[in-house]
DNA sequence: TGTACATCAGTGAACGCGCGTTCACTGATGTAC
DNA sequence: TGTACATCAGTGAACGCGCGTTCACTGATGTAC
């Protein structure tokens, strides 16, 4: 066994076992006995299960984040002066996310779906952790929606980048369940790259639409 | 104490416990504590935890459902012969959900919190007890959603239905939170209605998105 | 080149703990005769 | 009206189990002299 290859194979079979199940769903047991490992070597090399969790998220995170911040650079860089548009930030975004080193076939959605978790879990611990490592890349991606979104008030472009956030993460969080349902019902295949391909056009969309005013949930809001 | 009012107080406090921090995460005896209840007496009345999660979501699911029928009766009614547009299947749900007789103020967002966990959490059990008994308005929503949008074909409705619920469950799921936030942020009180008033053209807006011809991701996307 | 020691990845077994569930029991209320 | 029995909500204590973590230990490799 080469130097350490147990840290890799623990990390493997806890990403995928986190994405499948969930953190407090996931025992330190399932995950050493599928990375064929002893149980103590999780504590021995991580010092923690939570540890460990932040570890799966630095993962692939940081070559994320990397990829991003390449992604944003060219972006600005091809439109000098102006500022990108929504839909350009969206796919470069969507770009780094695919495009991103792959361990596996499965990269993307656990990728996708760990994300997902990491936001709905009440994991206090990650929430911190992942504040502390990754609030720049996160901040610049906002800076460009906001850029992309001038005629949208700070109130409204907040809750409109929580609605594709949700969207994003939920659907991909749970991407292979539907993807299995699509073929059942209508027998049609779809990768990953194809539900970014459709979840772009949609953000986009709701993004921008037209404000309503508030509040118009009324006794005559029907009649 | 009049006749099982036990029940109740486990439920309200299973309710909120539940959406506070999820099902693995809450334990019987948090549970019976905060009710100020008897630890046996969740499985005296329920029978199992997974019992009781299921009468969380029947106590809530099942009037909502019942105005939610009566709300897609009215609207039929109101609108003989032409299909109902988008806008108006999508009020009336949320119509629905808000007036909804609440047990207290914070009625709709834990009703919502727990929807997206019964989404995201993988409880088997919960999605089979969900498809068992609520399918029947389920079916009815997909079904005006689809008269809605005859343009759409039934590929990418379903994935845009997808991005709708995870729009509306994860932010809903989280919207204590994000609300919080937001007041911290920018000083602004949000209520759970005002949040569903920005939520709906959102979603109408991206459900009525461009269709973009696939795959339109190559290494030209940018060039 | 040989010996003593240090370092480090990994191990096997046990620790204490909180979990969901079970069970024998209580005490109040209703019912039959 | 009185007694015997049944029903039922609720209880207190314990059950076995799986959990994350700890600890003393092994055995291989590197380093100093």
């Amino acid at each position: 066994m080469a130097q350490s290859d147990t840290v890799d194979r623990i990390l493997d079979a806890a990403e995928e076992l986190f994405a499948e199940r969930g953190f407090s769903e996931t025992s330190l047991r399932m995950i050493t006995s599928k990375a064929k490992v002893n149980l103590a070597a999780v504590n021995y090399h991580f010092g923690s299960k939570n540890a460990l969790i932040q570890a799966v998220f630095a993962r692939f995170l940081t070559p994320f984040t990397v990829t991003l911040d390449t992604a944003f650079d060219d972006l600005e860089a091809r439109c000098k002066d102006v500022p990108p548009t929504l839909e350009q930030t969206l796919w470069a975004l969507t770009e780094s996310a695919v495009r991103m080193p792959q361990r596996n076939e499965k990269g993307i959605s656990i990728f996708m779906r760990l994300l997902g978790l990491a936001y709905t879990q009440s994991q206090g611990h990650l929430r911190k952790f992942l504040e502390a490592e990754y609030s720049n890349p996160f901040g610049r991606f906002m800076k460009l929606l906001k850029d992309a979104t001038p005629d949208l008030s700070a109130v409204d472009r907040y809750w409109r980048i929580q609605f594709m956030l949700g969207a994003t993460a939920f659907t991909m969080s749970s991407s292979d369940a539907l993807r299995e349902i699509l073929e059942n019902k209508l027998g049609v295949e779809t990768s990953v790259e194809e539900i970014a391909a459709r979840l772009v056009p949609f953000l986009s969309a709701g993004l921008q639409a037209e404000i309503v005013v508030l509040p118009p949930m009324t006794d005559e809001t029907f009649a």
